[in-house]
DNA sequence: CGTGGTTGCTAAAACGATTGAGCGGACTCA
DNA sequence: TGAGTCCGCTCAATCGTTTTAGCAACCACG
């Protein structure tokens, strides 16, 4: 059964097609309501939807957006972006078209390409994790991007703010009592961006906390594994007592689990002996240890939102050519508590 | 700078539009080289690539597949199915549309009838975890279902066998030795589908292996959550000590994480005291299990593969008309041992 | 009664490609 | 020499819309 076109319409309601166009198009207040009423009635019982293709050739505007990433779409770190800009798209009537490179810089040329061809309204360019990019050729104009940014500007662009992120982490455990934190970080040839900014807000906390930082609790796992977490955790877990940690601010939630596993092994227990703070909030992870792990949160949802109402031109960049940095708000699940000596605010417990 | 057209390219090389198109598509062989290399040249020069939505409207085809998922790409669980897919595509020249319905009818049906209106060349029907669903009104002729499938059949279908699944998981524990193996399943209102398949496996593999099927031990847990697993687990933990299993196969991957943690508790060691295998193969939990958990994979990258290259018409199903199942291989990790007591063979440790 | 304005609609030209039909010339062959 | 074939290309229609310009009829007004 072949689609109804607007002739059909047309033949039907016994008008042109220009009438059938205006009228479903609201464009002509000229014609009268008579028939008005006799074409949107001709169209309901044909079940006529008009042919995107032919408007867009006509309009020159698809409705489409398209959304390259690295590999967002298919591992499980930051799906909710996905989430967010299909959200924003649907309620704008927009569709959007995914493709995901697996990084390799000639898939993402043809894609761009492919999508420049296909007329896509806006481009979004996203990373799985917040990184700084080289802005590839040949972007449409109309290109916004999403949890990284181009080395050179030159596009709107919307990140975690990963130090406030860190310092928001840190605060917690201040205010629960804590004086002797420590920042599992990753030591990997090319760290994550990240990484460098969560240490920053973890200074910045200490700094206003007035507790001097101790270079013995700045430790490094190899990678940002649980088993990277372990083997950084231990080596904190190996200081003397006196200058053992009473608190982890661990780089991710993946690397809190491992700090998990070394505190068990040593038989302590969490919170009461050791809190940990995460970064990430990665459902299956954080939610799922025991107890469940209070953590940080990266806004990919929001993040994912904002990118694509910029993109749409719903909306506009406060600075445009700025960065914009979204917030990470804390997650409070069970692994903060007061430290085992000092007293601390038992409000805070289990919070 | 507006794109470069047809008649852009044929004004440079001195040729008309009808020319330069057939040079472009490889059409008429009559072209003597000579010109073809001058219009390819031109081409070049400019930087053309034809306007699919012009192409489109004219061919009516898109080069576009849509894929409609409830919540598939904005959750941890089925990211691999749309790796698959992407890939399948790219390798055809094909753009993939994604759309989230978030499970809303009303949503899911304008998605449907906004993609038959870009003019999609087929559409593929996914779901996040193995159901069958009640097929919406109005689908285009070249649809496929993927990891679900339809209650009435009448279009391609690929779901994982859960079955054959559950069957392997319990034939690697026999095969460990273990003679009292417990399934530790869900037991919410509307179980999914898998629950009864897997169950099924287990059983068959039992008589397979002349084990008489223990009711004590097939417990349930509230969700399919760790939460839901440790409780369950800590039922069978409860049995008097020669009646309780000493291996278990649960119903998931996050089951058997709260499977660990009810294990834990007790002061068992896995795999010495109690050998576990998982389902889903889900990176983030099995793989990050101290020990690490042998599991069940879902093949969901092979999945999405199937059903892209049906509904782009370059496989075709064995038994049109019949659900395709796909297999789930075993991965291997350290989560199963030979029971305590019994000798097992020695090389299948930590396998 | 001529002029100008409104009303209700339509014809036709885009948008940018693809493609079947066809044209003028050269060549072949009887 | 005339008919037929091939060569190398182009013309124009087509896909299904949107939209501008404008036609015909009618009315109002001076």
């Amino acid at each position: 059964m072949p689609r109804v076109r607007i002739s059909d319409v047309a033949a039907a309601a016994g008008v042109s097609n220009s009438t059938v166009s205006l009228v479903m198009n609201d464009r002509d207040a000229r014609i009268p309501v008579e028939t008005q009423e006799r074409v949107r009635a001709a169209a309901a019982a044909t079940g006529y939807t008009p042919n995107s293709v032919a408007r867009g050739l006509r309009m020159q505007t698809t409705r489409t957006i398209g959304l390259v990433s690295d590999t967002i779409a298919t591992t499980p770190y930051a799906g909710r972006m996905l989430a967010g800009a299909q959200d924003v798209a649907r309620q704008h009537g927009h569709l959007v078209i995914l493709v995901d490179t697996g990084d390799d810089p000639e898939v993402e040329r043809d894609a761009i390409r492919a999508l420049a061809d296909h007329q896509i309204d806006a481009l979004i360019y996203a990373c799985m994790w917040h990184r700084v990019v080289d802005a590839p050729a040949h972007l449409p104009a109309r290109t916004v991007f999403l949890d990284c940014r181009p080395v050179d500007g030159g596009h709107p662009a919307v990140v975690p703010d990963d130090r406030a992120g860190g310092a928001t982490a840190v605060r917690e455990l201040v205010a629960a009592g804590h004086r002797r934190i420590a920042f599992v970080d990753v030591d990997e040839p090319n760290p994550p961006i990240a990484s460098a900014l969560r240490f920053a807000g973890y200074l910045e906390v200490l700094r206003e906390a007035g507790i001097e930082p101790d270079p013995e609790l700045h430790v490094h796992g190899a990678t940002t594994t649980a088993a990277g977490g372990r083997s950084a955790t231990e080596l904190l877990l190996d200081l003397p007592e006196a200058s053992r940690p009473t608190a982890l601010f661990c780089f991710n939630d993946r690397m809190a689990a491992g700090a998990y596993v070394a505190a068990r092994h040593r038989g302590l227990e969490i919170p009461r002996d050791l809190s940990i703070v995460g970064f990430d909030d990665q459902q299956l992870v954080a939610a799922e240890l025991d107890p469940p792990l209070t953590t940080v949160a990266l806004p990919h949802y929001e993040m994912g939102r904002w990118a694509t109402e910029v993109a749409l031109g719903v909306r506009t960049p406060d600075d445009p050519g700025a960065v914009h940095l979204m917030e990470c708000p804390i997650i409070r699940r069970g692994s903060v508590s007061p430290p085992p000596a000092a007293g601390g605010d038992p409000d805070r417990r289990r919070t």
